[in-house]
DNA sequence: GCCAACGTTGGC
DNA sequence: GCCAACGTTGGC
C-alpha cells in the first residue's frame, strides 16, 4: 500500500459505529480521547485504515442506531499498528488465518476531537451531493474516504446547523 | 424483525 | 476460475 503525499488523498474519512456498542461519547470519555480502531474485518476498509495518515480529519457517524449520521469529529492520532484482536482466540474478531508475521487486520488510532452540537442525519447528507459519496453508493463499507468537495458539503452542514 | 446489498467461502 | 450458498451489514 503506497502513501501517495498530499494530492489524491482524501480531505477527510467516515468512520462507522454503532453507538450502543462504541459511540462517539465512548471515545470522547477514553483515556486522552483515543482508541485504537479494531474489528474491522473487511479489506477495502481495511485498505482505507491503513492508508490513514496522523492529523487526518474524520467523521463519527453512528449507524444501527435511532438517529443515523455525523456525530463528531475525530483525527488520526498515530497509522494503524496490527490489530491485536486477530491473535486472540477468545476475540470475536479473531482470525485463525492471521500471524505476526503476516497481519490481514491493522488499526489506526483515532483521538475525539469534538463531539457535535446534536447528530447531522443521514437523511439530510442524502439530500446533498454526498449521494454520491461510497457513504451511500457502497452502504456496508465502515470506513469510507471523502472528496474535498464532500467535505465542504457536510462542514457547510454543521454550520448552518442541520443538525438534530 | 425484515430484507437488500454485497463480501466470502467452498464445491466443482 | 466460476458461481451458488451463505453470512453480515446496516437502513428502514
Amino acid at each position: 500500500m503506497s502513501r501517495t503525499p498530499s494530492a489524491d488523498r482524501p480531505a477527510a474519512w467516515i468512520l462507522k459505529s454503532e453507538p450502543d456498542v462504541f459511540g462517539i461519547d465512548h471515545l470522547m470519555k477514553a483515556k486522552d480521547k483515543c482508541t485504537l480502531w479494531d474489528g474491522v474485518r473487511n479489506y477495502q476498509a481495511r485498505n482505507n485504515l491503513v492508508a490513514m495518515q496522523v492529523g487526518d480529519k474524520g467523521y463519527f457517524y453512528h449507524s444501527s442506531c435511532d438517529l443515523i449520521g455525523i456525530a463528531g469529529e475525530v483525527r488520526i492520532a498515530a497509522v494503524a499498528v496490527p490489530d491485536e484482536s486477530q491473535f486472540d482466540s477468545q476475540s470475536e474478531y479473531f482470525d485463525a488465518k492471521s500471524t505476526r508475521e503476516k497481519p490481514r487486520w491493522f488499526s489506526p488510532k483515532v483521538q475525539g476531537v469534538r463531539k457535535h452540537n446534536g447528530v447531522l442525519p443521514r437523511e439530510v447528507l442524502a439530500k446533498t451531493a454526498l449521494v454520491k459519496s461510497q457513504l451511500f453508493t457502497h452502504s456496508r463499507l465502515s470506513v469510507i474516504p471523502l472528496t474535498a468537495a464532500e467535505e465542504r458539503i457536510v462542514e457547510k452542514l454543521l454550520v448552518t446547523g442541520k443538525l438534530r
